[in-house]
DNA sequence: TGTACATCAGTGAACGCGCGTTCACTGATGTAC
DNA sequence: TGTACATCAGTGAACGCGCGTTCACTGATGTAC
């Protein structure tokens, strides 16, 4: 009830948790609009502050954008995890093929569902070996799609499914396979093939990879 | 000699060459800025004309934009053609992988060497049944990138290297795996990795294709 | 062959737009004594 | 427990910027008679 009456009329000077609020005003933005939606002035007025309120969280315009790819790398993250934890039933081998192909369906339905996060969250992504400095941790973090894609090609291997002479270089054939799909889908020439075209390519693309690996 | 008088002081106040030449002055941008760098007071400066000139042969900014763009696209077309054009020995069965494999090549060359390019080139770009008006045509441009793909596909079927049943969907697994790693090391993460391990990703990416089909 | 006139292809000034950023400020909070 | 004061987190006005686009125009060209 207070909580209600300060976010409705009294809203103190003082926001206590600005910085948050703004990265989820930019991310809704994006949501909708893409990177280029993720304007300075138009987050600050979806999160009710004056535009320069923003100066006291982030260094400038580029810095809440990498805040805002972030949370959106995150929900790619978030999605495949999901649609792993589907997957249940079959021997270990089974299981190990199984998540690697859920993974990689989950990044492609996420392209396609939400296409505005998908392009954000690949501007100013970092590299995948140099961890950002506000995520230097020593443990990778578990929602970033490359750790889990290399937990499964792991996986794979432990399990007996991949010999290990095929291992190295496996992510960069099962990450590109399913990103260009999902990148010419997004944006590209593919743009506007019907949906049953698309799961023909999904399959192809996972066949490939499945048999080539 | 005349040429020469006309191009540096007495230049006509009719252009006569003026869309081919604002296009040309755009591409030259978008080669170091990117599509972002196609601006419509750019191009014709750089065309050294006033920058309502441009109106006269484009609707608007957003169609000397895709002109520029399908040059980009020729481009890369241009080179896949002249990789592929180096592949002259061995049997039919091997110049045809051979071939396939250079012009996957030649597309993840492109798009390193050309990045300002190769991201042109994808900006609007039509959808792969749908041609653009300016090049209606019965007969698929060979220079396009991917026609060029579906033709490597059909020969390789059709010299018995491809079982007929794996040559639906190809197309998809194909260029998907070579435009992903492309796009991964241009605008994605694997935006700062060293030479060699550029080439590991290559050669995975080609392998698991290869394989795979 | 000459001339009037429509049309084509440029020019130059001006418009409004939203943006990122800076400035001087004010209200709220925490802390030393 | 009070009080002075530094610091933190917001506000509001203003800046310059380059952009796409529009307007009224002018110079060059082609064509009908």
């Amino acid at each position: 009830m207070d909580i209600e009456e300060i976010s409705e009329a009294r809203r103190p000077y003082h926001h206590g948790n600005l910085r948050e609020t703004l990265i989820d005003a930019g991310t809704e933005l994006a949501r909708t609009g893409g990177p280029t939606a993720v304007v300075l002035r138009a987050v600050s007025r979806e999160a009710n502050v004056s535009h320069n309120a923003a100066y006291r969280h982030f260094a400038d315009h580029e810095d809440l954008l990498a805040a805002v790819s972030a949370q959106c790398m995150r929900q790619l993250g978030l999605l495949m995890t999901e649609r792993m934890a589907g997957v249940t039933a079959g021997s270990k081998v089974t299981r190990a093929w199984a998540k690697l192909e859920a993974i990689g369906r989950a990044y492609i339905e996420f392209a396609i569902t939400e296409p505005g996060w998908f392009r954000t969250a690949f501007v100013g992504a970092v590299p995948h070996d140099k961890p950002s400095t506000t995520t230097r941790s020593d443990d990778p973090d578990p929602l970033n799609p490359y750790t889990m894609l290399t937990a499964r090609l792991d996986e794979l291997v432990a399990v007996g499914a991949l010999p290990p002479e095929r291992r190295p270089g496996a992510e960069y054939a099962a990450w590109s396979a399913v990103h260009g799909l999902s990148s010419l889908i997004v944006d590209g020439p593919l743009r506007d093939i019907p949906d049953d075209e698309i799961e023909r390519g999904v399959s192809a693309v996972i066949g490939v990879v499945r048999r080539g690996l």
